[in-house]
DNA sequence: CGGGCGCGTAAAAAAGGCGTAAAGAGCGTT
DNA sequence: AACGCTCTTTACGCCTTTTTTACGCGCCCG
């Protein structure tokens, strides 16, 4: 259930703040407050909270520059509220870690919602599973094995790591750039070409046909996605 | 204190302000009203309302100039009245941060859909879910994935962005310029061709018949907007 | 009646993304 | 020092997507 709970907000319109601050008091959850950027990251280690609400249009910081730097600092979930005007922000701010967003105008029902969802994603943890399966294909992901049918299949670290990022998001879409930084940082952010030839070995590797593939999909311009299973297939 | 729904009338006219404050408390909405552009932004403030409605028309102040204070003060959904003359302003005005428009005349039954529409963004938090459903059509947005009725579509990467913009507004107007802007960016604002062709094109895949869409509907002058069903069996 | 305007459609040309092969470079191990 | 493995770089052909171009229709207004 709802355990301790504490949440910590960085926004700097106190009407804002005063909505979220009663909004989630009346729903049990403890707040702590911050209206910049600056003492919200102080905040971080003198509050211990267990999530973060993070307005993009601080006076003090770029919103982007705070999510990267909580996202540093901890693994905590952090929820990104942003105007209509800001969509670019949003996506920006995704990309550096954040989890969730609200557009504003929301609804208290709407935050609650979204608050679940959240805390449902990071207490079910997904990412922390043992072994991968779907259709042929078994990994191990602490063992570091790959098994296709009966086949144990070599795997390269760089593979290994391609592949343990697309197992993580199960059935969604993995954007190139999240790819590219996750395996080989941000300066390579721009260079697809790596990502054409590993994910080739890979469905040379796994992959019945590597021409049809059936678990490592290309989603034209922007990124891979592994799929999941769904009862039936040929090819 | 969440579920009060006061509403805000800017309008000068008498005859129409007590049309709308008939028509809206019949429905169960609150009202306050102001007679001019400076009074209606004082009383943002004073009586903190859940959403305007605007009459462009007013004495004293430019319609546009008062769409783009009220943005400025608040993130409020914004619901426009224009005269059939108003054409260009009515565009404006949306540009310039308004939801959604009607043009006078118009009946209680459209003016009940079109806050129906605006109240249920903020309320189900249809900008912010992860699919969504109308009719036949339903869209994953996070997976991209697309389906009418049984069958998955395939999308391409901007047909994909522009359905997102019209599902993040759904029931809601969005302009030329809008749409333009965010997905090709500043410099192709003024490139409505490429609008006409790629709606043409999500109908083609989409619609049941495209000559008779049921789903994106064309603005004329305006924009596009993506039809809702309503699922209250009021009216 | 005709011409302009906004919208929709079709089909082309152009651009860009993707997959594959193969050769070169780096690095640890033997 | 040579070998083997992995990672990086380069080149090329195919295919999808995007952009360009052209035309047809309905409507309002002169």
């Amino acid at each position: 259930m709802t355990t301790s709970h504490l949440i910590l907000l960085i926004e700097d319109d106190i009407q804002t703040r005063r909505f979220l601050k009663s909004s989630l008091n009346h729903r049990g959850w403890q707040t702590v407050e911050a209206d910049n950027g600056k003492t919200g990251l102080a905040m971080l280690n003198s509050e211990n909270p267990d999530l973060v609400i993070l307005d993009l249009g601080l006076p003090d910081m770029d919103g982007i520059a705070v999510t990267r730097r909580l996202r540093q600092l901890s693994d905590l979930p952090i929820l990104i509220l942003s105007a209509r005007s800001q969509e670019q922000n949003k996506i920006m701010a995704l990309d550096a870690g954040a989890d969730d967003y609200l557009t504003k105008p929301f609804g208290s029902g709407e935050l609650h919602a979204r608050l679940q969802a959240l805390m449902r994603r990071i207490s079910r943890g997904i990412a922390n599973q043992e072994i991968f399966e779907t259709g042929q294909l078994r990994v191990d992901l602490t063992r570091r094995k790959v098994f296709v049918g009966e086949n144990e299949v070599r795997i390269t670290p760089i593979e290994f790591r391609l592949l343990s990022i697309l197992i993580r998001h199960a059935g969604l879409v993995v954007t190139h750039r999240q790819l590219l930084q996750e395996v080989w940082g941000a300066e390579h952010i721009h260079d697809q070409h790596y990502l054409r030839i590993y994910l080739g070995q890979l469905r040379h590797k796994l992959e019945i046909n590597p021409a049809r593939p059936r678990y490592l999909l290309t989603e034209m311009g922007v990124g891979y996605r592994l799929a999941v299973d769904d009862h039936s297939s040929q090819d």
